[in-house]
DNA sequence: AGGTCATCCTGGAAGC
DNA sequence: TGCTTCCAGGATGACC
């Protein structure tokens, strides 16, 4: 599902083919989208302009418009962003619409209607009152700065890793990666951890990040080592080729190996 | 404060 | 075949 890596994709996606093109109107198939905002405000925001820019923090993307309004884009569960060239490539579940005045959209799909759309003013107000934690992919976020936000905490690591307001950018699937290459079982206290440990999640995160972004996020192009090719019901190890565990840590569903994956402490 | 659960939603898979 | 049930997952908020 969309997390850090995915978003990023997008991002990229956004930059190569939706900017620069003044936008003729806004189609808001669905209202609930905006969260109470005003779809008014929302057009107006957008009409006679075009999209210039984009920044993305953790799984929130934003794009800003000539009228220098951000449009603050969250994904949820099944949001995709496509540009379409005709209406005949007309993807389902179509929630917004940007009509381009040379005939383009760029159009936010979302069957599951998770996704989230706001205007905002100020990006670092926005972050900041949803109180996200720092994007571990931006300037200035090293190891120390990791082993700061996690130390302290009493929680068990999985649900650490999938707070947003310690860490922007992790979802499940890369939690479990992140386990799964250092060897910590999902239900393992953050507290009592060695700064070495710490250090090797950072690394752990860092690199499947790049990896997952490398290959554009088709997992089944990344090394056999990574877990996130063997995350599936009848999923072996990539190590040992013994069945994963499935669990539930986090309140969300857990893959681990059970051989590599020890519960400590 | 941390953990669990319900909530939003609906396609698709599984079960009968 | 067709119906029903369950599950998935991001984020938030209620509750213990």
């Amino acid at each position: 599902m969309p997390e850090l890596p995915e978003v990023e994709i997008r991002r990229r996606y956004l930059v190569a083919h939706a900017l620069h093109r003044p936008i003729l109107r806004t189609e808001i198939a669905d209202p609930t989208l905006l969260n109470g905002a005003s779809a008014r405000s929302f057009r107006k925001a957008l009409a006679g302009h075009a999209l210039v820019d984009t920044f993305r923090h953790g799984k929130w993307l934003f794009v800003q418009a000539e009228s220098l309004r951000w449009i603050a884009l969250h994904l949820g569960m099944t949001g995709n962003l496509r540009v379409i060239e005709t209406a005949a490539t007309m993807p389902r579940y179509v929630r917004l619409r940007l009509r381009f005045r040379d005939g383009g959209s760029l159009v936010f799909t979302d069957p599951r209607k998770f996704g989230e759309a706001h205007l905002v003013e100020n990006v670092t107000a926005f972050l900041q009152a949803r109180k996200w934690g720092p994007d571990p992919t931006l300037d200035g976020f090293d190891r120390d700065a990791f082993r700061e936000r996690l130390r302290g905490r009493s929680g068990v690591l999985k649900g650490i890793l999938l707070n947003q307001q310690v860490i922007a950018g992790i979802g499940n699937l890369y939690a479990d990666e992140m386990l799964f290459q250092c060897g910590l079982h999902p239900d393992t206290r953050a507290s009592g951890l060695k700064p070495r440990t710490f250090g090797a999640l950072y690394d752990a995160m860092m690199e499947i990040f790049e990896a997952s972004i490398a290959v554009e996020t088709r997992y089944k192009e990344l090394p056999n080592r990574f877990l996130l090719r063997h995350r599936n019901y009848d999923g072996l190890c990539p190590k040992c080729r013994r069945p994963l565990n499935i669990t539930t840590a986090g309140s969300r569903t857990t893959y681990y190996c059970p051989t590599h994956q020890r519960r400590r402490g």
